[in-house]
DNA sequence: TATTGTTATACTCTATAACTATA
DNA sequence: TATAGTTATAGAGTATAACAATA
């Protein structure tokens, strides 16, 4: 018998400090102290999809966009991320990670996933596998 | 062939923003204003593992003592958790939930929990089946 | 001396409200 | 008028450093 099924409000229960304690062990692993991991996440975005509107980067990233407005503003003056103005419309900006962003992203994860994965290691394969499977689940999750 | 295997470094670069992402989201669904989710979190701890000291709470929740004691100042001031003298230990606190605590934890987990079943709507009884089980592995990674 | 918890202080993260510029 | 973004302001969340009380 492979996982009792419990209802959705179980999980809802149980799935809610889990992550919350997670993400505090996780965000409060400060490898390098000058860059943030909100900071990295928004970088990260835009490495991964590509440039973006601000406001579409505040809604990928579950903020408001007067928060993505003072991650941004740092991001830009250390050169990490570039404004451009969008094509047609005056009213946007558009973002994108510098070739220095980029650089930093890849070292800040090395440095970062170094200690996460140490974390990983009290697990074993099944509960890697495991875990592997679920990190669509929790992007789809929190799309809205 | 099931989950292609990638190393541990990809898992945690993809699961740190997953994670990040999904906790603003759950986070910022303040259902009763008046209790923040790092509240409820403690009291659920107090709940789930019987009384203990400020310190093992502080511990459990994956905080700093200092924190733990700004959240239970403001519990205690509502009535929704007791400090006791330790029987031995004059410096301990034994932290308690109360009955009026218990009360409001059940309130607050059923609209909680209605607005998160209802985001675990758009996921299908396999994720579903996956991501219920994943909740053990995630508070194993979170024990330290 | 070492440990438990608190006080004092400060910074990060994020939000809402009000404003500006453009559509 | 409506939308995109910013500025102003405030509150939640958390930490480190210094302290008091007890072991």
């Amino acid at each position: 018998m492979p996982a009792k099924t419990t209802g959705a409000s179980d999980l809802a229960s149980s799935l809610r400090p889990a992550l919350l304690r997670l993400t505090r062990l996780v965000r409060n692993q400060r490898v390098d102290t000058s860059i943030t991991l909100t900071q990295l996440s928004a970088m990260g975005a835009l490495l991964k999809h590509g440039p973006m509107s601000a406001g579409e980067l505040a809604a990928a990233e579950q903020v408001q966009p007067p928060s993505m407005t003072k991650v941004l503003a740092n991001l830009e003056e250390r050169g990490l991320v570039v404004r451009e103005a969008h094509p047609t419309d005056g009213r946007q900006v558009i973002l994108d990670i510098t070739d220095a962003g980029r650089t930093l992203l890849t070292e800040e994860r090395r440095s970062r996933d170094a200690w996460l994965s140490r974390r990983l290691g009290v697990l074993d394969a099944e509960e890697l596998a495991l875990l592997e499977r679920v990190v669509p689940v929790l992007d789809k999750l929190a799309e809205k």
